[in-house]
This record gives structure tokens, C-alpha cells and sequence, in this order.
DNA sequence: GAAAAAACTTGGATCGATCCAAAAAATGCG
DNA sequence: CGCATTTTTTGGATCGATCCAAGTTTTTTC
């Protein structure tokens, strides 16, 4: 073991063993190009100084590629946050996937307030799990990566993949007209942090009043199929409230009393009803029917187990990473969501 | 729009803005040393060659540092399969929470059988989870980064984080024992892919039988308490299997038909008792105890709830990223685990 | 055995940035 | 104003490898 090993580059074993840098490196990448007792030699050499094969610094600087995709987690989300939520868990689930067909690392990056993760983040590409501030994306644009937007679209020259939420809550309203149902309370999202907030019925529902693009388009979901049967969606009592957010389910319940369907725009709190409903003495789905959003596995396992809309995250993903892997023109896909019926619905009480 | 911005460099934009690229560089790095009306005309003189900022290929090589720590799967699973799997997903996640804290991004590096990509992962520090080849960590070591092997020791000079299993083990089987159980049956890991494989009592237990080493430690942890009331772990009728393979469950309770009480190496083969069990018409914990390792999610929620011995792998993980993220002298930790007591564990029936 | 062809090596330029010592410019001071 | 400081700016060297055209050696062929 010799102690000054340390540092050991091409160069040097080009020089201990009496060859030229270029040999060394085709020694080491294309051995088909040196004489086999030549590539025996330094390799002898390369070994008996600690050198294991040319550093990837070096070499990417002039190959440019990484083999990573870097994934964007929402907001400022740290990392370990982000894998706990089993909305981009799903997602990173189906990018995995692909990035395993041709070998690719991930790489999770954490974009705290601009820290600059995507300005300097090693990778051949970027995936934004949903779109929150248009900063990291001009930085992803500005380094000429190729990149892709999950469930938001902002702008003609950006790949985008999207869930038409739009049409999943229109079957999902749909499905609970046709049992019968008439009256409805909504629990939407909130833009920024803050307490749950009640909206009076009879008031127009503006933009911001439901949380990010996606969710608006749960809204107009919920709207288009209600005024199939004349309800105008400004005459639903909403909430606005975090998905964890604890109180939410109780506002809603206390403030739409009439309601016969809950309508909630996560899971988490399609669940939280559920469970508030059942404290009130409400059978679910005999007294009220709730309708989640995304199939996250509490959906499945709660009791009863929550009707919900799928959002295909794990095929979001899939697309997502082809869609960077296989860089061509600008892509926008739109995936269809699915119905999952479970047991948190049921025909209106007569 | 210009069409020719393609791939602005440092030289570029110092060529046009008529200075040296070390003042460019200065400009973006250490704008401190540049005279404001000088910074502001290189700005400007970049943003119109789109030119954003230093390329990380670049500074990397001389910078060194890429800010992310490698993870490298077990064995040759895939990244999606990875995540999928609860242990290394715990792992994963206590990892993630150390980067969080000091801003690292994470990057999953699938090594397909030797695919090099410990070779060529621009990482910063490398954590293997889980010990199979020597090949890898091998790599590593060349690479001179930093690393740290999870539930292995392979060598005196390597950091390594692990889990007392045979203490864990050890009570685990004392709990039982103290219940009053005497005839047990074990259920543990296969070493390479295959069917189930029974041992029947009374020969000699080899550590090929049992799995990794770590699952050579839960035997012995087994043995150690067995031992305690004079029985001999070789009496003991054992099965090899896979977690996932369905017909372990049913080979262990056709070979131990007058076990009171089943250890099984994982928690999924526990789960997999219980339902056998049932379709058996034993009462898990009236007829038959079982008791699990590791703490899975499913654990909690099957029925019975599986009483199983936590591994602490989110703990493991952030203990491995403490290591990584503050290189210094070879450490060699050691967690307890703990016994989660649930019901699928009662009395002896009398 | 000489010319032609093939196989193997080599040095210089390059990838895109940063560091550092020295030069140039700006400022301070008597 | 002239000299000493301080602040800015600069070019050359460097990080560790790869590419490529040109040079050298070996082998083939007649």
C-alpha cells in the first residue's frame, strides 16, 4: 500500500508506463485500437498506481452526457417529502421505470427557493413534477436540456404531460347525478399556506379561490357536469384546505349540511370526510357519498374504501421520461383519467 | 429569436462583451470582484447570447464537488423496483431527510450486473444498500469517494451501517418463549433465485442455508434464545424462499404441523403465514403466533397485525448519510431494533 | 526486398470553466 | 502632481479526459 496514490490520472500512468495519454485512454475505452501486451502493460501500470479507469469528471466533459434524469420535486418540497406523497411517488414510480429500460439514473433534486439545484444539477434532463414558479424552468430552458412539465402547460415551446382532470371530475359528478344526487359541498385546495376557508354558495368561483391550474380544471370538471342538470357550480358551498389539513372536512360538513356528495379534489381528504362523517353518525356511502381525487393506496384501505379518480401518475411518469429520453419536437399529451369505483358511493337516500 | 445561440460559452460571451472570460467568470462566481457598470454590461451582453450562467460540466471539473450522494440498489434491482420495496424505500427515505438538511440532491444508480454505473455516477459519496458483489463497492473504493455499505460489513477500512438482527432476533424469540412456545418453525431467505427449499430438523444449519449475511444473524439471533431453554436451532423445521414466493406459508405449516409459533426473516412471509393460516382454519394468535421482520406498512394492516421486529431503516439510512456527508475516520455503526408488538402473537394454547 | 496496406501510436487541440500571479487602472494622500 | 495603495482586470496554466489527423511500425503482397 503505498500512501501517495492519492491522484493517480491518465497522465500519470501514461508516463510510468511509457506511453502516450492517448494509448492509456484507448486502453481504457476502445481496447480494440492497442496491441494486447501494450494494453497488459498499462494496465499493470494503471493498477500498480491506483488508477481505476478514466474519472467521469473529465470524461463528461467532453462526452456531455450523464445518463440522469433529474426530477423537480413540487414547490419547495424537500426530498424526503416529496417520496412521502403518493402523488409524486407514483409518478417517480413510472419515470423510474423507464429510465430502468435504458439504464438511466434518477436524480431527485431539491430546488429549496431557487438554491439553483437545476442551474448546476448534473443530468441530460429535467422532469418538473408540477409546475409551481416559473423560475427553475426558465433555468432548465436557458441550459438547453431537454425537460417536461407534469400537469400544468406553461407555454407553446414546453413539453407538457397532463391529466385531463377536466373530464375525470365530469365522470366522477356525473356518476353521482346519475345516483341521484342534487346537492353537493367541494373541498378544494388551497394556493398557499393557510387555515381552511370557507366560500358561501351564490358567490362566482374565481381562478384562485381552488388552488393550482390542475385543480381549476377539477373545478370546470365538476361544473360542466352539474350544469348538465342545471346546478351552477357558484352555488356549491366549498372549502378550501390543505389536503392534511384536519378541520377541513369538518367545515364542509358543518356548512353544507344538506349535502348528499361530498366532492373533494385530494384523497387525503375525501378520507377525511369519510371519517368525520362516521364521528357525526353519517353512514358512508348510506348517508353520503364521497368522491376522492388520485388512487393513492389509503384510498384503497379506508374504510369504506373511497371511490376516487385515478390520475395515472405512474403513466404520467412513463411519459414524462420518454418524452426527455427521446427528445424530438415538442410534445403535449394529455392522459385520460379513470374512474375507480369503490364503496364511498351510492344512490341518493330516497 | 437568433437560431445560432445554440451553445454560448464563457468565451463567447467575453469575446463579445469585449473582456477576459476570467471577468466573466468573476461576473456569474464572484461578482464581488467585478465593477458594478461591468457586471451589469457582461449580463447583459449574456442574457442576448443566452447565455445563463457557468455550465456545471465545467465547473465540475475543477470544482469537484457535484453535491449528491449515490444510492446503489441491492443486487441487480432495478430503480422502480427498488422503490417499490419498503425496506430500501425506509432506507431511501432517512437518506433523503440527511440531503435535505444540507441541500444534496440524490441520485439512484441502478448497477445492472456491472453495468459501470459506480464507475461513471457523478456523485459526490456512494451508499450501497444492502451488500451483494464485491464488484461495486470495489468501484467505489477506486473512485477514492467516500462510501458507506449498508447491513454488511465487507472489510476493516469500510464505513458500514448495521442492524443488530440477532439481538433483535434474539427477543424477538425470547417474547415468544416467554409465552410459552416451545415448537417452532422458521421461514427464511434464498440466497439466488429459486423455489422453496425445506430443511427438515435435525441437521446441522449451514449459513448458505439461510440467506445474506444479515439473515445469518437473525438465525443466529434465533439460535441464541433457543438455546436459552435448551433447544437446538437445528431441531428446528426451517423453509427457504423467497419474500414473494406463495408457497413458503404452506410448506413451513405442512412440514411443522405441531408448531406453536413461526419466525419468518420477513415481513411479507410472516403476512403470508397469517393468511395461510386462516385458510387452514387456525386462529392467528389463538392456534399459531408469527412474528415478522421489519416494519412494513402492510404489517400494520393485515389481520391479525403482524408482530415483527423493526429494522429501523429510515434511522439506517440517515446514519448512512451522516457518514457520507461528513467523511472522516472509518465508522462502523450499529442499531438496536425494536420489537413491535401487535396481535399476532398470544399465550401458548394451554 | 521494396512498395503498399494495415495496424498501432502519438501530440496537439478541445470540452467549459476556475485559479492565480501579475499587469493595469483607479483611488488616496501629502 | 507623483508615489503608494487598493481595486479591477487579464492571460496563462490547469482540472482529466477524448478526438483526430498525422506519424510510426508492422504486416502483407508481388
Amino acid at each position: 500500500m503505498t500512501q501517495k496514490t492519492s491522484n493517480a490520472t491518465l497522465l500519470h500512468v501514461a508516463r510510468a508506463a511509457d506511453v502516450s495519454r492517448s494509448t492509456v485512454s484507448n486502453v481504457f475505452s476502445h481496447p480494440s485500437r492497442v496491441r494486447a501486451e501494450v494494453i497488459e502493460k498499462v494496465r499493470a501500470v494503471a493498477s500498480s498506481l491506483g488508477y481505476s479507469g478514466p474519472d467521469p469528471r473529465g470524461r463528461l466533459l467532453r462526452a456531455g452526457k450523464v445518463h440522469a434524469v433529474g426530477i423537480i420535486p413540487p414547490g419547495t418540497w424537500g426530498i424526503a417529502d416529496s417520496l412521502k406523497n403518493p402523488v409524486f411517488f407514483q409518478q417517480l414510480l413510472g419515470i423510474s421505470e423507464v429510465c430502468d429500460e435504458v439504464g438511466a439514473s434518477v436524480l431527485i433534486i431539491p430546488d429549496k427557493k431557487g438554491s439553483g439545484g437545476v442551474q448546476s444539477a448534473l443530468v441530460d434532463s429535467f422532469i418538473f413534477s408540477r409546475f409551481d414558479q416559473l423560475a427553475e424552468i426558465e433555468s432548465a430552458r436557458l441550459r438547453r436540456l431537454p425537460y417536461v412539465v407534469l400537469d400544468a402547460d406553461p407555454g407553446p415551446d414546453v413539453n407538457s404531460v397532463r391529466v385531463n382532470a377536466r373530464a375525470g371530475c365530469h365522470a366522477a359528478v356525473r356518476h353521482l347525478l346519475d345516483l341521484g344526487h342534487r346537492r353537493f359541498g367541494i373541498v378544494s385546495f388551497l394556493r398557499e399556506f393557510g387555515p381552511p376557508h370557507f366560500h358561501p354558495p351564490g358567490r362566482p368561483r374565481r381562478p384562485e379561490d381552488v388552488g393550482m391550474e390542475i385543480d381549476q380544471e377539477k373545478l370546470r370538471g365538476y361544473g360542466d357536469a352539474l350544469a348538465e342538470e342545471g346546478i351552477s357550480i357558484d352555488d356549491v358551498p366549498m372549502v378550501q384546505a390543505h389536503p392534511w389539513e384536519r378541520d377541513a372536512a369538518r367545515m364542509i360538513l358543518d356548512h353544507a349540511p344538506g349535502a348528499t356528495a361530498i366532492l373533494s379534489m385530494s384523497a387525503m381528504q375525501g378520507i377525511r370526510v369519510i371519517e368525520e362523517a362516521w364521528l357525526r353518525g353519517l353512514v358512508v356511502p348510506r348517508d353520503l357519498s364521497v368522491v376522492g381525487y388520485n388512487d393513492i393506496p389509503e384510498a384503497a384501505l379506508c374504510n369504506p374504501p373511497l371511490t376516487t379518480i385515478d390520475s395515472m401518475g405512474t403513466e404520467k411518469g412513463r411519459m414524462a421520461a420518454r418524452i426527455v429520453l427521446e427528445p424530438g419536437a415538442i410534445q403535449k399529451k394529455v392522459i385520460e383519467t379513470r374512474l375507480v369505483m369503490r364503496a364511498s358511493t351510492a344512490r341518493v337516500p330516497s
